[in-house]
DNA sequence: GCCGTTTTCGGCCCGACTGTTTTCAGTCG
């Protein structure tokens, strides 16, 4: 198969989300479809290509994927289609499948608009809705079609997708301080951002905050209310829905105090998270619920007898399971893991001493050396590598081995007062040099070798094939001056999908060699992924966790590194700049 | 269609909100 029809682990997932949503039109049996979806996302939540599983013979041994599936899956890498697929696309309309993308319409609406209007695309929907056409199917009103339009109209809003965490974060800060402020003190005892936003996903579907008040109506009252809210989508008496100017959607809930452990960790979810906690309450004869467990069929208990807990540390513990950090909470074998008291001690932002990668205005920073070296100093680092871009990467002024030279004088000006003052303290020499289009460096091997660390990212060419990029990029991880692999796919969260790179060869390549690869902490970049980065761990492969900063407050963003990091079960020993200054450079290639 | 510290058959999470309904189905998360 030619490189461009290679189908990468999205585009197998979606089909499979196809043939659920094609199942569901048709009405067919809902655990099926749900096997369907659930097979779904544990393809788009692999850590490694799905090529390489079928290629291993293992595809059975993934969690959700049995017989007839595995056999799917084969069929489609192997001939590029699925029979099964395509005899379900023949009975169904293409649009109709689009239809189930406008928001309060599924699966039986969009069959009854298709069997009985004829509607087969969202513009045939908009039509219907406005000549009031929709209100002669039983069931449906004049409601019913202002809700379709207002759906429409929500989904074109919504196209731009996901908002970045980098965004989402600071947008939910605002919204609890201005809930806050229109509320008499007191009124909300506890508020705080659950959902995929909490458990640091790299991108935010919508905003799901969580109140205890015991004024439910007035709190309802003043989210409505907000200035920003452009639309009140739902509203009822303890749940509201606002849509922002953006057209992401604010979910408010509010429970009462004694429901806030059971409520806080079912809105933190994920989805799959809560239905295998769920599954394990009811093993031990518990009713789960976002209030409380219930007896329901427990050897020693009458049913509906009732447990609350203030926190979710006491339900996880009462279910015989360790506190789960939230980031963790995506249905990865962190429930067995909690049942076994194996969790890892996740990395915390307290671990990191410094950092080994980031800019001044030698090249695109905006801060100069002394500047970036105080703010690193400020947030009580040990160390910090200077990693100015190399000549290669044109538009920004990189540095040659001239210029490295004049920079290094300043350098070791500047670790000279920093050592007669007793600071400890240490500025590092080293480069971000580019990974040019043929695998070959910005710099010479003579110049690379004179810094302490060199770390070695693509910026260009992102978009070259996946065996061009793949073999470019480890030729560069080959390199015995390269020390670290910075921010691997190239990707920008939203706006430029990652390079088509084989990450599996590249990891193990950085495993064989001792070259250490990064999760660059931007949340625009995120990348390693949190997925790539539990592989890398996996492999056995050493990481660094770097802000990549341009400008003295560019540090600041090291949380999301850290959180992505914790996403990949990451733990303290397996990032080297957790490390004091000679352990660390003990750790990097020799 | 998947899965198994009760099971290879018989299960498969749970509740708020909405609209058009007099008791519920559909949708969503």
């Amino acid at each position: 198969m030619p490189p461009s029809e290679r189908l990468n682990n999205q585009q197998v997932a979606d089909i499979f989300h196809r043939i659920g949503d094609l199942l569901q039109i048709l009405g067919d049996n809902r655990f099926k479809i749900i096997a369907y979806q659930n097979a779904a996302r544990t393809i788009e939540n692999l850590s490694q290509d799905i090529r390489a599983i079928h290629e291993a013979g293992t595809l059975r041994d993934l969690p959700d994927v049995g017989q007839a599936i595995a056999e799917k899956i084969a069929e489609l890498l192997d001939s590029g289609n699925i029979a099964y697929y395509d005899e379900l696309a023949e009975q169904v309309p293409h649009g109709v499948v689009d239809i189930l993308a406008v928001p309060d319409v599924g699966p039986k609406t969009a069959a009854r608009l298709w069997k009985e209007l004829d509607i087969v695309g969202i513009d045939q929907l908009k039509a219907a809705a406005e000549e009031g056409r929709i209100r002669a199917l039983k069931g449906f009103g004049a409601k019913s079609e202002e809700k379709i339009l207002r759906g429409i109209e929500l989904l074109s809003k919504r196209q731009e997708g996901r908002m970045p965490i980098g965004q989402a974060r600071p947008l939910a800060v605002e919204l609890i301080a201005d809930l806050q402020e229109r509320l008499p003190a007191g009124a909300i005892e506890r508020i705080e951002a659950a959902g995929s936003l909490r458990r640091w996903r790299e991108t935010i579907g919508d905003l799901d905050l969580l109140v205890v008040s015991e004024q439910p109506a007035a709190v309802m009252d003043a989210f409505r209310t907000l200035p920003q809210a452009v639309d009140v989508i739902n509203a009822g008496d303890t749940k509201s829905t606002i849509a922002l100017p953006s057209g992401l959607q604010v979910d408010l809930r509010v429970v009462e105090r004694k429901h806030w452990g059971a409520a806080l960790c079912y809105f933190t979810g994920s989805q799959r998270h809560n239905i295998d906690l769920r599954e394990l309450a009811q093993k031990q004869g518990w009713s789960l619920n976002e209030y409380r467990l219930a007896a329901q069929g427990h050897p020693d208990l009458p049913d509906g007898e009732e447990r609350f807990f203030d926190s979710e540390e006491e339900l996880y513990n009462f279910l015989g399971l360790d506190w789960v950090p939230p980031e963790m909470r995506e249905g990865q074998g962190e429930i067995a893991a909690a049942r076994e008291h194996k969790l890892p001690d996740l990395i915390t932002v307290d671990h990191i001493v410094g950092e080994i990668h980031g800019h001044t205005d030698w090249s695109d920073g905006q801060a100069t050396l002394v500047e970036m070296a105080e703010a690193a100093r400020r947030r009580g680092y040990r160390y910090w590598c200077v990693t100015d871009h190399s000549a290669g990467l044109g538009v920004t002024g990189g540095l040659d081995g001239e210029r490295l030279h004049a920079q290094a004088k300043e350098i070791a000006a500047l670790n000279e007062k920093y050592a007669a003052d007793g600071v400890d303290f240490r500025l590092l020499r080293g480069t971000e040099v580019e990974i040019l289009a043929d695998g070959s460096l910005g710099l010479p091997d003579d110049v690379l070798a004179e810094l302490d660390i060199v770390v070695a990212s693509i910026h260009s060419a992102l978009r070259q094939d996946r065996d061009t990029i793949t073999e470019r990029c480890l030729k560069a991880v080959r390199n015995p001056h390269v020390d670290v692999l910075g921010h691997p796919t190239g990707r920008l969260i939203g706006r430029r999908e990652g390079s088509e790179i084989d990450m599996d060869a590249v990891l193990h390549a950085c495993v064989e060699v001792g070259t250490v690869v990064e999760i660059n902490a931007h949340p625009s970049r995120l990348d390693l992924s949190g997925v790539h980065a539990r592989r890398a761990m996996e492999l056995g492969c050493k990481l660094a966790i770097n802000s990549d900063a341009h400008a003295a407050d560019g540090m600041e963003i090291l949380p999301y590194g850290i959180a992505t990091a914790r996403r990949g079960w990451l733990r303290s020993q397996d990032v080297i700049n957790t490390r004091p200054l000679n352990e660390m450079l003990a750790l990097l290639k020799k």
